[in-house]
DNA sequence: TCGCGGTTTGACGTGGACGTCAAGCTTTCT
DNA sequence: AGAAAGCTTGACGTCCACGTCAAACCGCGA
């Protein structure tokens, strides 16, 4: 498991696609049905075509994996979110390529407002799941209120007069 | 899409399938497809073994697709909690058959655990849910900061001595 | 009575997200 | 160097949650 390394690295930890699939608890075979689903593209291809990962996708991976399991998104919506995701990433880059100001906060914008709309889904989520939850909080409330009284009535039941 | 109705109903009101797809937002087929899978049966058959849905079915119906939907749970999930939340809706039931109050008292036990471990499994997604909002928030943060920053620079810069 | 809308069962099709070989080619270990 | 382990690209299979016909069967409104 430890990572592939050369003479000259630049000191950038890199994976092959076993290891990767061991870090992130996913299959081979699954990472490349993602980078065919463009989700997921190696850093570079080595040799024969192998591919090679940088712990950036190791992260990326980690990502798709929770958004699909936690938030259940399906591949296509995690699509959507990883591209904003990227904007906010490769906001450095965009931001160092075009220095006018301008152009920069024009980026910005594009960035908050994309992430505001991520924002407003998760708390509507957040906020359908929080009812469900309250809403069984309440039932298990007036189940442990039975319950008490069930235990107090057979306790005081003897003392009630008949 | 007026109820179905007879002359003495017992005041219940009753639907045919395809009422009960227009009130619950889901296909004829899934209906089926449900019954199926044991998760949702019609309370009973008219004629020719047409389904007679009452009010129970559709509140069901509509709870199944939001723990679908908005739980992301698959249909053997969904049949799992609907499996405590029958114990809790039947507990009125159980609990009258056996006035014993041990029996009862374990009964309402046995409730009380299912609920909670509903429960535990909702906190838990919750609270995931959270920290990813919350990353996100911060992002916003940072990229709002940024954005009046770089709003008052080129107000500023120009009042900055070369 | 006839047509028409709604329903039934049954069977086959589909899309998403992979699993599972196969055959051949590197990379690594000894 | 040579075996073992790992990687590559296909290509076909699978499971879930339905979609989509087809053919037959009520019920009722004109």
């Amino acid at each position: 498991m430890s990572p592939s390394t050369s003479v000259v690295d630049k000191d950038a930890t890199t994976w092959r696609i076993g290891e990767v699939a061991k870090l992130t608890g996913v299959t081979t075979r699954t990472l490349r049905y993602w980078e065919q689903m463009r989700l997921l593209t190696p850093k570079a291809h080595r040799g024969a075509g192998e591919r090679v990962y940088s712990d950036a996708e190791i992260h990326r991976a980690k990502r798709i994996k929770e958004l699909q399991e936690l938030l259940g998104f399906s591949l296509a919506e995690v699509g959507v979110v990883l591209e904003t995701e990227d904007v906010l990433d490769r906001l450095r880059d965009a931001y160092r390529a075009d220095p006018k100001p301008a152009h920069r906060l024009q980026v910005i914008q594009r960035a908050i407002e994309a992430n505001d709309r991520l924002l407003a889904r998760l708390d509507d989520k957040l906020a359908r799941i929080q009812d469900f939850r309250d809403e069984r909080g309440a039932k298990a409330q007036r189940l442990h209120q039975v319950a008490a009284e069930l235990r107090a009535g057979s306790a005081t039941r003897r003392k009630e007069r008949p």
